[in-house]
DNA sequence: TAAATACCTGACAAAGTTGTCTAAATAGCG
DNA sequence: CGCTATTTAGACAACTTTGTCAGGTATTTA
């Protein structure tokens, strides 16, 4: 029944430690003996027993994933992508939804990596853009991965996987602006998320490109939330100049300015365009489904996990390219801004 | 840095083997002793270590959470409710979701059991109603819980949190026959799923007791999904006599059919009043938002990992009555039912 | 007060793996 | 062919906790 290291040892006449060595890719065992142990190994369908593993070498064999989101679907693909590669690498996923306002959120996450004996973590926003929690984990020496805004690889930023919210952003603008419209405006999300910041900019110099002074009543702050939505199109709709566009942070800031919008009696995308960001399943079935950018959250993830575990795993082989993963978001045309 | 239970032990005075039975709730330990093991716990901080834990008694301290599931809501719900119990008592989590179409499916179960050397599992719909897996994992002695429809208990379903669909989606029809419609239609979920068939009945009775006759093609079968709602509705609204109601089987559903109702330019709710199940949150971000019945999945989540710990704990008080919980999801009524 | 009983505690081995260190095998070289 | 240098393999302790069982300490009863 339980296969231990002792019956494959045995099984492939070899001692206990050369098992293990083979299944920790450590150097000094030879090719045929490595070959003869993972027949061995496969034959008898071995399991290594990770509690032992964990207690023998004080390393372990999980690592976590810590969210403040309350986008359920991004949540989700984050947890995909992210347990695709634990499986591959036989690791195990922790996850920890926390409240990132939380005054003792780094304390939190000192006890949560204490606690489950964390062998990294993966930040997403919020987290990923709190510089007390990447300088916690740094002097604790736990490694860690971010998924940030941001289009240009650093040194500085070498354990980050960029999103290029900028670039992005600037071709849903350019989308609008093609369209015919000039009276753009735009829904801001979380101030503390620089993902805003990296849209916000990104619709401005698309603006610019194309001389249009911008509009400071255009740009209305807000969270990434339905509410925020349907607050920030009731605003800009009561303006004695009204947008014709509106270009929201994120599909669900769209889609609260859509619902607004209807309150309000202004036809989608007759009077008013609506775009949003992300492709979460739900842009797709709003009435009429929105334009957005397709974010692809589940091979970010797995790109993370793939570059923590490589700071993980002494032995791992380091041919992989250690560039950083910099994805941009795509264009996706829906019905909320075709052409009036 | 590291605390031990030897340093516990020291600290309070006592042998390592006294700190591990109150650690373990054992029997056999004075009042006074417990107190002072706790103690010295507590002032030093100490942490047992999990893995040594695991490997010395061979139980583990995660338990897993296995479902396939398109409703992102839903499962982040399930989530935090499993979650929020297993920090209580200082489990783990382990998340798999996965196809539950797949041919090997008990295979797969059996194996990260196995793997994961879980406690227990928590199984939703629809793989608590798979009777295989039941079986499966009864055979290797793995105490898991179900979450499932139903309204009574019973010895047989002992392990298993009960969720009344019947009597919310009688109360569901209800509200659309006190509006005064008569022609209600349904849109169902999966077939294998039976809180969808407990819907439908409960749908079936509370016609049945207004003496309405049953309209066969006001019984759309379809899928939990958008798209199923979307065909659904289309499909009734084609038929020559059409219903002026839709009550759909969860709220992604309903949205479809609103998405449907709004291509074939029909005024909801004045044409046509739809009604949802689960209150998942986009039902309150269509327009106009969703009637629809709440259904307090993070509780019920609780409920299921309190439940399974009473399963996986050998020494927990039984104090806690042994009663298996019944949720009755409650009626919550919004525009897309608006009197007309 | 002594004996019997119940209750409580601790010494030691055990769990399955890895780290360390030493011994053996092999290769290279003269 | 023999010696050294280097690579490879194995013996044994260690990691931290729990299970077993023997022994010790209260408590009760005669």
């Amino acid at each position: 029944m339980k296969v231990t290291i002792n019956d494959v040892a045995h099984h492939a006449g070899v001692s206990i430690k050369t098992v293990s060595r083979v299944m920790n890719n450590e150097p000094s065992v030879r090719k045929d003996t490595v070959d003869k142990v993972q027949a061995a190994i496969a034959e008898l369908q071995y399991q290594p027993n990770a509690a032992a593993r964990n207690l023998a070498s004080s390393r372990s064999f999980s690592i976590g994933y810590i969210y403040d989101n309350p986008n359920a679907y991004y949540v989700i693909d984050m947890q995909r992508g992210l347990l695709d590669a634990c499986r591959k690498h036989g690791y195990e996923l922790i996850i920890h939804p926390t409240n990132a306002k939380s005054p003792d959120i780094v304390q939190e996450v000192l006890e949560l990596v204490r606690q489950s004996r964390l062998a990294g973590l993966v930040l997403t926003p919020p987290f990923s853009e709190m510089p007390h929690i990447a300088s916690a984990l740094e002097t604790i020496g736990v490694p860690f991965v971010r998924i940030i805004s941001g289009s240009t690889p650093s040194p500085k930023l070498s354990n980050c996987v960029l999103i290029d919210d900028f670039t992005a952003a600037f071709k849903i603008t350019n989308h609008l602006l093609e369209l015919g419209h000039t009276d753009i405006a735009f829904l801001c999300g979380d101030e503390e998320h620089s993902s805003s910041g990296e849209r916000l900019a990104g619709y401005q110099a698309a603006l610019a490109k194309r001389g249009i002074a911008a509009n400071a009543k255009f740009i209305v702050p807000g969270s990434y939330s339905f509410e925020s939505g349907v607050q920030g199109a009731k605003k800009l709709m009561e303006l004695s100049k009204k947008p014709t566009a509106i270009f929201a942070c994120n599909d669900e800031i769209a889609a609260g300015a859509l619902f607004s919008a209807r309150l309000m009696h202004i036809a989608i995308p007759q009077q008013l365009a609506i775009a949003g960001f992300e492709n979460s399943p739900f842009s797709r079935q709003t009435w009429p489904p929105l334009t957005t950018a397709h974010q692809p959250n589940v091979t970010i993830a797995q790109q993370a996990a793939e570059l923590l575990f490589r700071h993980t795993k002494p032995n791992a082989s380091k041919t992989l390219s250690d560039k950083q993963p910099v994805f941009i978001p795509e264009l996706l045309v829906r019905e909320s801004t075709a052409i009036n």
